[in-house]
DNA sequence: CCACGGATTGGCT
DNA sequence: GCCAATCCGTGGA
């Protein structure tokens, strides 16, 4: 059933680029996590860029805290973060060592485990093609559907439990740009990036 | 110790 | 379109 998931896992040397290049490079690429027996995997098809350097809505805008530590380290780990007493975030640590910069995961098209996604989510089986679009179309349902929380934070994505699978690249007619959104500082930055006309994106 | 606000979601008007 | 829910991280007293 698929090819997609028959290709090899990004190596260290994708995350540790720059976040804008990461993050237009993840467009596409396949998210796996393997659990419980649970697989669970995912196109991604929503990211955003997050720079502490100098972009105040980055977590690490403030420096180096308990929580935010691991975006500091070198690309390839995973920043899960709780937020709005309700939702977990996550997000994919990009750059060299000691610089605070991660890719928001706010959108992925389900592949594998829709079914057990669906329980995640809504307690149930899938009803209607509906509720599909519904599963992971925004990155606190994502988190939810695919079982991440607290615990898979710092998780090592060259590991076997958390990964993304190469896929070809998505050329750049086909990725739109807007601002990023729910943020109230550096709100002008363009750095959101999403598959044009793909169904699963949060919002337009 | 206490106060404040958030990289969201879903339900109600 | 508007807004409450809900709790943890953060910083100031």
């Amino acid at each position: 059933m698929n090819s997609l998931l028959n290709q090899p896992k990004l190596k260290r040397n994708f995350f540790t680029l720059d976040v804008l290049t990461v993050a237009q490079s993840l467009l596409g690429k396949i998210l796996v996590k393997k659990s419980d027996g649970n697989t669970y995997a995912g196109k991604i098809v929503e990211v955003e860029a997050y720079d502490g350097t100098f972009d105040e809505a980055a977590h690490t805008f403030i420096g180096k805290t308990k929580r935010n530590e691991i975006m500091f380290a070198e690309g390839g780990f995973f920043y899960v973060y709780f937020t709005y007493g309700a939702h977990f975030c996550c997000n994919i640590v990009t750059g060299v060592k000691d610089i605070g910069t991660a890719v928001l995961l706010r959108a992925v098209e389900p592949l594998i485990g829709i079914e057990e996604m669906a329980i995640n989510r809504f307690g149930h089986h899938l009803l209607n093609e509906k509720e599909k679009f519904n599963l992971t179309s925004g990155p606190g349902k994502l988190c939810k559907a695919f079982d991440i929380n607290k615990k898979h934070n710092t998780t090592d994505l060259t590991g076997n439990e958390i990964f993304i699978l190469k896929q070809r690249k998505i050329s750049a007619d086909k990725i739109v740009i807007t601002k990023r959104i729910g943020i109230k500082k550096s709100v002008e930055l363009p750095w959101r990036f999403y598959i044009k006309n793909n169904p699963y994106v949060s919002r337009k």
